[in-house]
RNA sequence: GCAUCAAUAGAUCAAAUUGGUAGAGCAAACGGUCGAUAACCGUUAGGCUUCAGGCUCAAAUCCUGAUUGAUGCACCA
């Protein structure tokens, strides 16, 4: 034995580890990223999982038209911990991208890009604008991976999905084609916004409001029906509707009147008439017309009037009275500035022309009303109009209200200042006006319609949160047909041929997979570089009238429909990676009316089946006033910033501390506590690891049954927490398993088992049984909380597994989360959750001690508790560990009637190495500075340095 | 305007299927420690459960209405 003495602060074994106290997350993060891509992290995965089975989560494109914002990010990680979290299941969980690549946001960027370079649209070939469009979506995609990448999500990035590429645009076109083939699509008319001076239909967005002065005109329509089915007091009366326009020009393709069933009419006579009023508006409209208001025959509801029919008020034509929930009582609507137009106009009896305004259309589609529309391309009225034939509308007004005027169906009119749509680059009043579209029917087939299979289908999928169905339902419901054409070009032609000689329109779906193999080839460009001969099959005739010269449709599909067709065009087409149907969609609640219900649609019309099997939805990230983000507000919160502010980390970390299901907070105060509990998840792996210091799992791992009490409760412990963790994954619910992990982080381990540990750790003899227990707890600890952290803390959880000993395996992401044990240790939890009851009440009593200056550290403290017999009996295993449990020098227990806490100063002197008070220090030759325990570890020491 | 969802300490979340007197850690304040140190431990103080009604012995929880917010749809003829 060495006569040498030990310098007492190095025999201390105190934590060591290469696991870095300070994040430093801004570089490490990119460096791991780094090193995943190096070794095919994502690869590897897909490797170790083969063949077993499949989880598929389908991801919804994001729009390829600018950087990512916070929502997306959301929505991203999200998909992440779905994906990583069931891979760490067992599963093999592929994770393909995508992204949506045409529509209109792109055009109009361009547009405006080309604008600033002095050219327009209209001067390039379609082709060339197709081309640049194409590019400013790889672009924009090619941003949006790097910053995917950058927050820790894997998947075959190097692959994605684009909707713009040829075999996605082949796919969509064929599944076009399917909807063709089962009878689904018509050719119909539909009121859009139209520019008569560029001859164009307008989006939405193309158009600009401006003040206009319109004539405001108040005009009668004479009851056709019986009146007495309103009221018998009506009976034989000369009956009038009362409608009011700012359109004149529409009256000639007025097919109806549409009246709120909720509202009270008025019958009121005037003269030799009865005029039908909205009770509401009988005051208003009687003083600007001028006629004394005062008889009112009858008051009924709105309801009465339903199917009746009124005389049009100069043509040989019906005008359907109908029900509409639209209609509305004067104009009470807010100008864009927020403040009330103040006028108030109307009669409670609204106008109703199908083929200009789309509540009409709505209407009267509901009714078997066409969407009649008499006026042409350049705004001028057709050959069929009675007396205005070849009129441009707009002028076409004033001589419209005269004629009126003159056959005594003007009730009034007057000048009206109003907003009225402009176009965005003519800069003049448009129009609503019916052109030839493509529907999709919701109802025909049957049994087979797609509203009624839909609606079947939304019963068999699971929604996350439940109430999910009921939506979905009512959209389904509410739905009308699908308008699936947009008179675009950066999109996927809608393939049909219009014969030059009788124009016959054909769409056939041998025709349409013919060319959609073209596409395949060449992309869908194929459709502007080549002539209709080129397209169609050699020797295509006219089935109508056998001539061979055909022009193209010059549609194209609705971007729904693009991204609809998602479920075939990319779960069917990856071989054995994915396939149809996907286990589960994620996105924003938005997309019930968007992706969920045009994938819903496409799946059935391709399989007869919904493409999920679960929906998960996320609400919206607002500020930290639970206000919409916006530019305007300068709220925004960018998640770059963020990025480069704090790390990824934390926002994966944020993503699952919050509860997504609604709208979803973020503001410098949330993310500042994510980061708190970020430190806190950082510092229990980083002491953990320091204490496994040198430790082989292999050879110095001690069996359970040899295990210190207390070291077998802490694995009792975290069995639990893996249990809640796991249900909170399989549920989608990762909040559920945050907390759990938090909680486990700060209460079991930190102030309770680690703080407790500590002394055992430092203290006894490395070899020593007491440490040895102690750390095989801390090794299946901390490797079961890498696994279960790894979904949400990607990065973090992965250096922690490089560096706990005795790895084996090269990253976390290829681990699968520990198995739960079934074992009951419900009674060793509850033994110990009676402990931990005891200590917080010595706690507070050492806390007192205290303030009183009785002691500072706990370690000069000796506590004498005084106990009921029961608990002095249960104490009495544990006698000899509790100085350690309460983390004091000496306890003594006393049976007593009630509980009592007595702090005095411990007896005896601290012990130098272990800074606990023992009578017996100074009893030692060698190290008379030393306590009775640290003698025997000393010499545990000095053997081993001897061998 | 219509539909859906929501509202609990400063913030983030709990409070069971079936109503039973609201909990946690964090942040704050104060203290300890100086062997996890840009760490660690403790103590204390935070809530008319958005508001107003109703059912009930009893309501955060169920019902009605309102307010606020979010999303979707529609609308300004």
């Amino acid at each position: 034995m060495s006569n040498e003495v030990f310098d007492l602060k190095k025999t201390v074994n105190l934590p060591k580890t290469d696991f870095a106290q300070k994040a430093n997350l801004g570089q490490s993060e990119p460096a791991r990223l780094k090193k995943w891509e190096e070794m095919g992290l994502y690869e590897k995965i897909a490797e170790v999982r083969k063949g077993r089975e499949k989880f598929i989560l389908h991801d919804g494109p994001p729009y390829a038209n600018a950087d990512i914002h916070i929502g997306t990010a959301l929505n991203k990680i999200l998909k992440d911990f779905v994906v990583k979290s069931r891979s760490m299941m067992g599963y093999d969980a592929p994770y393909v991208p995508g992204y949506d690549c045409h529509g209109l946001p792109i055009e109009n960027y361009v547009e405006r890009k080309l604008k600033e370079k002095g050219k327009n649209k209209d001067d390039i070939p379609t082709n060339t604008f197709r081309r640049i469009c194409r590019e400013h979506a790889s672009t924009a995609m090619n941003n949006q991976t790097r910053d995917f990448k950058r927050l820790g999500i894997l998947g075959e990035w190097e692959t994605p999905y684009l909707t713009m590429s040829n075999e996605y645009e082949a796919e969509t076109a064929r599944l076009f084609g399917i909807y063709v083939e089962r009878g689904f699509v018509y050719r119909g008319a539909r009121p859009v916004y139209w520019d008569v001076y560029d001859q164009t239909a307008l989006a939405e967005a193309e158009v600009e409001y401006a003040d206009v002065v319109s004539p405001s005109v108040y005009v009668k329509f004479l009851l056709k029906s019986d009146p007495a089915l309103i009221d018998e007091k009506l009976a034989g009366k000369n009956v009038k509707c009362v409608i009011w326009t700012t359109t004149p020009w529409t009256l000639p393709a007025n097919l109806g009147i549409s009246v709120n069933p909720r509202f009270d009419y008025s019958a009121i006579e005037v003269g030799d008439e009865v005029l039908l009023i909205a009770t509401e508006l009988v005051v208003s409209v009687a003083e600007k017309a001028g006629f004394d208001a005062t008889k009112e025959i009858v008051r009924f509801k709105g309801e009465k009037l339903d199917k009746l029919e009124a005389q049009h008020p100069w043509l040989d034509r019906v005008s359907l009275i109908m029900l509409g929930d639209h209609v509305t009582l004067g104009d009470d609507s807010a100008d864009d500035d927020g403040k009330k137009s103040g006028k108030t106009a109307g009669t409670g009896l609204v106008h109703t022309a199908p083929g200009h305004g789309t509540d009409d259309f709505y209407i009267g589609q509901r009714h078997g009303l066409p969407a009649y529309c008499p006026v042409n391309a350049k705004g001028v009225f057709t050959e069929e109009v009675e007396h205005f034939a070849g009129e441009f509308v707009f002028k076409a007004n004033p001589k419209i209200v005269e004629f009126m005027r003159d056959n005594g169906s003007l009730l009034f009119h007057e000048d009206y200042t109003h907003r009225y749509p402009h176009g965005w680059r003519s800069h003049k009043p448009v129009i609503y006006r019916a052109t030839p579209q493509w529907f999709i029917a919701m109802d025909n087939q049957g049994d087979k319609s797609l509203r009624a299979q839909a609606l079947r289908e939304v019963e068999n999928v699971k929604w996350h949160p439940a109430w999910g169905e009921g939506r979905m339902a009512n959209m389904i419901k509410g739905r009308p047909d699908w308008c699936v054409s947009r008179q675009r070009v950066w999109g996927v032609p809608i393939i049909a041929f219009h014969c030059t000689s009788c124009e016959h329109c054909v769409i056939d779906a041998k025709l349409i997979y013919h060319v959609a193999d073209i596409f395949a080839a060449e992309t869908a460009d194929a459709w502007y570089n080549r002539e209709a001969s080129e397209l169609l099959p050699d020797g295509y005739k006219c089935q109508e009238c056998g001539n061979g010269e055909f022009t193209k449709e010059t549609d194209i599909l609705d971007v729904w429909f693009d991204s609809g067709s998602s479920s075939v065009a990319v779960l069917e087409t990856r071989g054995d990676t994915l396939h149809f149907p996907a286990d589960v969609y994620l996105e924003g609640g938005d997309q019930y009316r968007g992706w969920f219900n045009s994938s819903l649609m496409c799946g059935i019309a391709a399989h007869d089946r919904a493409p999920y099997k679960q929906i998960v939805t996320h609400g919206w990230v607002v500020d930290g006033e639970g206000k919409k983000q916006s530019k305007s507000l300068g709220n925004v919160t960018s998640p770059h910033e963020i990025i480069d502010r704090s790390g990824a980390e934390i926002m994966r970390l944020w993503a699952a501390a919050v509860d997504y299901t609604e709208d979803v907070r973020c503001s410098d105060e949330i993310l500042s506590r994510v980061t708190d509990a970020y430190r806190k998840f950082r510092n229990t792996a980083r002491y953990m690891l320091g204490n496994l210091d040198g430790f082989d799992p292999a050879a110095q791992s001690v069996a359970e049954a040899e295990m210190l009490e207390i070291d077998r409760w802490a694995l009792a412990s975290l069995n639990e927490v893996t249990k809640t963790v796991l249900d909170g994954y399989k549920n989608f619910d990762f909040q559920a398993s945050y907390s759990a992990l938090y909680h486990f982080c700060t209460v079991t381990l930190s102030a309770r088992y680690l703080d407790i540990l500590k002394d055992r750790l430092y203290i006894y003899a490395p070899t020593s049984l007491e440490r040895r227990s102690a750390q095989t707890g801390l090794y299946k600890l901390t490797d079961s909380l890498c696994r279960l952290l790894a979904p949400m803390l990607a990065f973090t959880s992965d250096e922690a597994w490089e560096n706990l000993p005795g790895q084996q395996v090269a990253s976390v992401h290829l681990a699968e989360f520990p198995a739960v044990s079934e074992a009951d240790n419900s009674e060793l939890l509850a033994r110990w959750e009676r402990i931990y009851g005891i200590r917080d009440e010595v706690l507070k009593a050492l806390e007192a001690a205290r303030g009183e200056k009785v002691i500072g550290s706990s370690l000069e403290a000796k506590v004498i508790l005084s106990v009921d017999k029961d608990t002095t009996m249960f104490l009495l295993d544990y006698y000899p560990q509790l100085r350690y449990i309460f983390i004091v020098s000496q306890v003594e227990v006393h049976e007593a009637d009630s509980l009592g806490i007595k702090i005095e100063k411990a007896d005896g002197e601290k012990c130098e190495r272990c800074w606990n008070y023992s009578v017996r220090v100074g009893e030692f030759e060698k190290y008379p500075t030393v306590c009775e325990r640290c003698i025997e570890a000393l010499s545990e020491l000095e053997k081993a340095a001897a061998a």
